[in-house]
DNA sequence: TTCATAAGTTTCTCCTGTAAACATGGAGGA
DNA sequence: TCCTCCATGTTTACAGGAGAAACTTATGAA
């Protein structure tokens, strides 16, 4: 919104910019498919800026992963500590908080859970994806302290969790639980029926 | 194996050749990050033959995912015809196969689930995954009808099992459900608890 | 036998990633 | 106050890749 000036030899925040950048440029295309010319061109800067703040074009794109993770986090928590009641209803406000993610950030979702954004080449990628999952867990074992669900191996029940809330989330994204034109019945149906057979 | 000649003008069956090269590649990088021209190189045909065969890198991509649900089906199926047991057990039979695909197979699985293999570019590729879905929906309708699952809603059915059996597979091709060193437990763990949900 | 055509090759242009060398200006010490 | 360092920019350069166009070669049908 400073157009005013000549744009100053420094940026101030360009690093910033670009994550930004980069982010309109995602939910483009959905496909992360943009080039980090095209991010600096978009952003007013050379094509070798990027580079002194990103090792290279991955590496931007696992910081984007990276604040994904973050965001997505803040969403389920959120979403969750909303509602107050039992933990299974909680379990539903979480998992649709991520749902809702992915359908309303699809491209940087992908991303996330996508090969391009390599988790075992970014500690703090790393980190940002398991703090998420941790909620899930910590979730897991409030249920199983008080009884909600059953006193199963909890690995069991993370995975079929984790595994239930983000294939949800793949079909939405690719429109393949709406096609049938039931609404956001499908997701609540078959999060009941996970539910029912872990709650005891 | 046919090196005596001195590779005549026309190859014979470059595009089966160029496909089995991009397979390799695929197993070998995990990410697609190869380029046409390699898998050119590789074939031994000159930059440019690929694109009589294929309309450019994407189409290409979009065929080995095609073949791969092909694949995929087949093994689902195979794997359930030998457990004539309950359609349970059949279940479990197909949703390890499945996952046991993804681990022999990451990458290609992953390139299957990609935005990179986009359904909506091609037809017969959205038809090769919509045919390998139904396996799954026969045996939800088979055992809904015998009286194993509940009569509840059948995309609700749907819904939860295939997004339960893929998120496993990417869990499992991640990595994330070994790092707990309970070898394949979890995944049966975790099939089960659905199915406890699914079942009557 | 001819020749249309499918299937290869060569050549060309534009674009990208990324390295290297250079420029700029702000912050901290003399 | 001025100087100098260095993070952050720019310019230049080069090796590839995508893909189009024009050219070549076998092959099979008429």
């Amino acid at each position: 919104m400073s157009e005013t000036q000549e744009r100053p030899y420094h940026h101030g925040d360009l690093r910033r910019a670009l994550i930004e950048t980069a982010l309109v440029m995602l939910a483009a295309d959905q496909n992360w498919t943009f080039t980090l010319r095209e991010v600096a061109r978009r952003t007013g800067v050379s094509h070798a800026a990027p580079y002194k703040h990103f090792r290279d074009r991955e590496d931007l794109l696992r910081e984007l992963a990276r604040l994904g993770f973050v965001q997505l986090g803040e969403s389920m928590t959120q979403a969750m500590s909303l509602t107050q009641s039992s933990v299974r209803e909680q379990f539903i406000a979480g998992a649709q908080a991520c749902i809702d993610f992915a359908l309303c950030n699809s491209g940087l979702y992908r991303l996330m859970f996508s090969a391009d954004a390599d988790k075992s080449m970014d500690p703090d990628l790393h980190d940002a994806a398991m703090k998420t999952f941790t909620i899930l867990l910590q979730l897991l074992e409030e249920g199983q302290r008080d009884g909600s669900f059953r006193p199963v191996n909890i690995d069991a029940l993370a995975a079929a969790s984790w595994a239930q809330v983000h294939g949800l989330a793949m079909l939405a994204i690719n429109g393949q639980l709406l096609e049938e034109k039931v609404g956001s019945e499908p997701v609540l149906a078959a999060l009941n029926v996970l539910l029912d057979g872990m709650c005891q």
